[in-house]
RNA sequence: GGGCUGGUAGCUCAGACCGGUAGAGCGCUUCGCUUGCACCGAAGCGGCCGCGGGUUCAAAUCCCGUCCAGUCCA
């Protein structure tokens, strides 16, 4: 569907109304830029937008004055009073999805469970201070952090929203929504009507879109308001059955609005913000700053990539030079970044993300080395982890939970300082190397440089200047990059095997979670799909999912016996697959369920042990540690964990005893179903492990003292009946996260006694204990070095030995070209760097007459070997001598310089060797 | 999720492209010379060239896999 198309859809109707009519806001066309708005001054001819009014003019005038968290208390105040529920605001980490690193908007939170109707939502309007973390875009460029003054890498998207749908209480539409935000802007922040303007557009994305409302006043936008009505389908376009109000309010941009600080700074990291002025000592202009951040809001990132020529023009109008300019506002620009980006931090660390190369986690390294740079440029000497915890409990006022962070901060700082600093000075080293070498540094190296070893091309330029060679890096350096770089394929989405649609009027009962743990149980047959797979009104089979494999089986009606090779849970409907439908399976039939208990009970083991070691790493290393990832299957589970370095065998060990100790406790696993705020309360966030479960109705399983998470797998009704659990493996798959192997039940009796087998057959072989094999086996490798070592010595010193006879012995030939040579023919046994070394010392010796050529010829190892040299500086050719005898030894050979080496495996030939060595010589030479 | 780089003596690294005796500096040991601040001189000790496979007469070097570390991009 193209612009025009949508225009047409997206008449003036659309857009009207009822507070339009009602208070007399008539529409306009902008005579700046052409869109459409909203007005009831009678004088206005532009819409509101920033460039229309030509920047902001909010800045230096007071209105609500309302600091960060008071602005939170009021607009959550208003909507409640108006009939919404604010829920609690998701993590920071989007666990709970898996197209996203960080929670990015609040209607992130209910995608896509409930923005799909598959389930309803916790509350119907409601409203939720959602912390969101961006790291691109048109608000958060993070390159454009501290300098346009209002680019921000977290903040609070208030989310109203409101649900309407054909089973759906409590929605409104579009009326409703204007009427509260016009209520909203004029009560609380105190907007007169007549300074505000709304203007319409269209939006779209995922598939979806529908008009949108943005609310302006004194040149800046102050929210959007978007009505998801219409879905894009093959054949066009069609009215949604779950529309949606979503409308972000920007909590920071309207604090900054009712303070009217210089930068939206100012007004959101309040006491950070005055920590960092503090302990700098900077004091700026706020004047400059003020004027600057009024035009400022007129740069935008999209259309304007070079920030450098819309600052010199903001120069320009401030009746300064753009160097002026620059160096006036430096310093303040970085004491920005660094507040931003230390709440960026606070928030994202406390919900258990953790700075690394991949993912997320690169984007917190990223703003966590940029404070670092931003500090040592400066010489600001401030205290990173003082202003991440700062934040943090400045933070707290209104999201308690982030003071979380101030657990691990100060380690996580200490951790990538260190890293950053052992990396800039490795490349520093490098790039020095290559430099007193002489190696040109061209853009390629220079990519390489950067890419590679994290080197900037900047360190380089300068670490040239220092010896005096000049470096040149191409203004385009970084755009050459992302060139250079791989193009990124998008990661393909699982295909479904069946279509949902065709499923949704199914509704299978889940035995699977029954208190008594059964192996058999009756079915009726609901429906037999073509593709071979049965659907069945109740049944005890666990589906894929949680990470938990499907249990396997049999469903049998009388005596034919079909194998259950894979279910699967579609919506409502869990589907089995056969390894082949009987024909006697018939819609209606009364079957027969049998589960594998083996395959059942095994899965159950590696998924409870899975909770219980995860609480014991909690444990063990700290509260920061989050599950990444887990996977259960009947011989193994996987947890992948959150935490910043390998973890050593010791401290494994200390896991797997306290993971062993609650198995012992034998304790009773609780499993509950509790309303979703009442778990949240009960037990924490931390019940997310798994990832945020949708639905107002959570099941809890609680391992009592370790573990309580939300989860929906099978698992055993206490602890004992684990029996065991076994550390076998852990791995750093990226920085970050380690995956933490483990085995359960018999598999970690089988694994104990695989390893001791193991052990015990090494020890047969020293015929020790397996107690005296450390000792032993440590005894023998030294003592194999040591004869190693004397072995060499003495073949050494035997060839030595031989040499002055030998050379004495020389015979004199005169070759085919005339040329008379000395002659030395000789077997030496041993390895091939003693013949090497024999036929050097003739080299050497000869190097004043200039006239020996030796072959040495031996065995080794089952391996002929032989070795040419000539007198040190002579020019006889070697190659064809050397390629001749190896021949004969069933190889070849070759080399340069005095001294060649060649052999093959034809043991036998040397005697051969021997007796043709000289005539070789006097044909070659 | 995708890519790149590295792993050689206790430490910092060279050797690798082009297969043929494993090297340097620092440190350590011993001896000598000096006793004023990286002293100097000589000799020596110290290496499964991360691990496993392959190619080859021959692999630190080439190929494949793997583990560990670092780094860039989305």
């Amino acid at each position: 569907m193209d612009k025009d198309e949508l225009q047409k859809i997206f008449t003036e109707d659309q857009y009207q109304v009822q507070l339009f009519t009602e208070k007399g806001y008539e529409r306009r066309q902008c005579v700046s830029c052409s869109h459409y708005y909203w007005s009831i001054d009678p004088d206005r001819t532009t819409c509101g937008d920033t460039p229309c009014e030509g920047g902001y003019h909010f800045i230096g005038k007071k209105t609500a004055d309302l600091d960060f968290h008071k602005t939170l208390a009021r607009i959550t105040e208003f909507f409640e009073k108006n009939g919404h529920t604010a829920i609690e605001p998701y993590p920071t980490v989007a666990r709970w999805r898996d197209d996203l690193d960080f929670t990015i908007a609040s209607i992130a939170d209910f995608q896509p469970w409930v923005t799909n109707g598959t389930l309803p939502p916790p509350a119907n309007p409601l409203v939720v201070p959602q912390p969101c973390i961006r790291f691109g875009g048109e608000f958060s460029d993070v390159d454009n952090v501290g300098r346009t003054g209002r680019h921000l890498t977290s903040f609070i998207m208030f989310g109203q929203h409101a649900f309407n749908g054909p089973d759906l209480k409590g929605g409104y539409w579009m009326d409703r929504c204007i009427d509260l935000n016009f209520e909203f802007l004029t009560d609380v922040l105190q907007i007169k009507p007549i300074d505000l303007t709304y203007i319409e557009g269209i939006w779209m994305g995922g598939g979806n879109f529908g008009p949108n409302l943005e609310s302006f006043a004194f040149g800046t936008e102050l929210v959007n308001s978007v009505f998801m009505q219409y879905e894009n389908t093959p054949t066009g376009y069609r009215e949604m059955d779950l529309k949606v109000i979503d409308v972000g309010w920007g909590l920071e941009r309207l604090s900054w609005f009712s303070q009217g600080t210089p930068t939206i700074y100012e007004a959101v990291l309040g006491p950070v913000h005055d920590y960092i002025l503090k302990e700098t000592g900077i004091n700026y202009d706020k004047e400059l700053v003020s004027n600057y951040a009024k035009v400022a809001g007129l740069i935008d990132v999209n259309e304007v990539k070079d920030l450098k020529s819309a600052r010199s023009s903001i120069a320009n109008d401030l009746g300064l030079s753009l160097s002026e300019l620059n160096s006036s506002l430096q310093e303040i620009e970085a004491i920005y970044a660094i507040g931003d980006h230390a709440r960026t931090l606070a928030f994202t660390l406390a919900d258990g993300a953790i700075p690394s190369n991949v993912g997320g986690g690169y984007n917190l390294r990223t703003i966590l080395r940029r404070i670092f740079t931003l500090n040592d440029m400066l010489d600001f000497n401030l205290d990173v982890t003082e202003i991440i915890s700062r934040s943090a409990l400045y933070l707290s006022q209104s999201f308690p939970r982030v003071r979380e962070s101030e657990k691990f901060a100060g380690t996580i700082v200490d951790i990538e300082r260190g890293r950053h600093l052992t990396t800039l000075d490795k490349g520093r080293k490098y790039v020095q190397n290559m430099l007193k070498q002489g190696k040109s540094l061209e853009t390629d190296t220079l990519i390489e440089l950067y890419t590679s070893r994290g080197i900037p091309p900047e360190t380089v330029e300068q670490l040239g200047s220092e010896i005096g060679i000049e470096i040149e890096v191409p203004l385009d350096f970084y755009q050459q990059v992302d060139k250079v770089l791989p193009k990124i394929e998008k990661a393909k989405e699982g295909e479904e095997e069946l279509d949902l649609n065709d499923l949704k009027s199914f509704q299978t009962e889940q035995l699977y979670y029954d208190k008594k743990l059964k192996s058999t149980s009756k079915a009726n047959i609901e429906a037999i799909l073509d593709t071979g797979h049965v659907i069945l009104d109740k049944t005890i089979f666990y589906p894929t999912g949680g990470g938990q494999a499907e249990d396997l089986g049999w469903i049998s009606l009388g005596k034919t016996r079909a194998e259950v090779v894979d279910v699967k849970k579609y919506g409502t409907a869990i589907v089995h697959k056969l390894r082949k439908v009987p024909e006697s399976f018939k819609v209606g039939s009364k079957v027969e369920l049998e589960l594998d208990m083996e395959r059942r009970l095994a899965l159950m083991r590696h998924h409870t042990a899975v909770h219980i070691v995860g609480g014991a790493a909690r444990e063990v290393l700290g509260s920061h540690v989050w599950q990444a990832g887990a996977d259960k299957t009947p011989d193994r589970g996987r947890l992948d964990i959150t935490h910043w370095e390998s973890i050593s065998r010791e401290t494994l060990d200390e896991i797997e005893s306290v993971s062993n100790r609650v198995v012992m406790d034998n304790r009773k696993i609780k499993k509950h179903i509790l309303e979703r705020s009442e778990a949240e309360q009960k037990f924490g966030f931390t019940i997310y492990q798994g990832g945020v479960v949708p639905g107002k109705d959570l099941r809890i399983i609680e391992i009592p003292g370790i573990d309580t998470e939300a989860c929906g797998g099978t698992h055993a009704d206490a602890t004992g009946e684990i029996g065991y659990i076994r550390i076998i493996n852990a791995e750093r798959i990226q920085d970050g996260i380690v995956r933490l192997t483990l085995k359960a039940g018999m598999n970690a009796v089988d694994n104990a006694q695989h390893e001791y087998q193991l052990l015990s057959e090494s020890a047969a072989a020293f015929k020790v204990t397996p107690e005296e094999l450390p000792k032993t086996s440590e005894r023998f490798f030294s003592e194999w070095k040591d004869q190693q070592k004397l072995i060499d010595k003495l073949s050494n010193d035997l060839a030595a030995a031989r040499v002055p006879q030998l050379v004495a012995d020389a015979k004199e030939v005169v070759t085919e070209k005339g040329t008379t040579v000395r002659v030395i023919v000789t077997e030496l046994h041993a390895p091939q760097t003693e013949l090497i070394n024999l036929g050097q010392q003739f080299s050497s010796l000869s190097k004043d007459t200039g006239d020996l050529v030796s072959v040495i010829v031996g065995t080794h190892e089952g391996r002929a070997m032989v070795v040419v040299a000539k007198s040190e500086g002579s020019q006889y050719p070697l190659t064809p001598i050397i390629r001749s005898v190896g021949k004969l030894l069933g190889g070849g050979g070759g080399g340069k310089g005095d001294v060649v080496a060649g052999g093959g495996t034809n043991t036998s030939g040397v005697p051969e060797a021997l007796k043709k060595a000289e005539s070789i010589i006097i044909k070659e030479i």
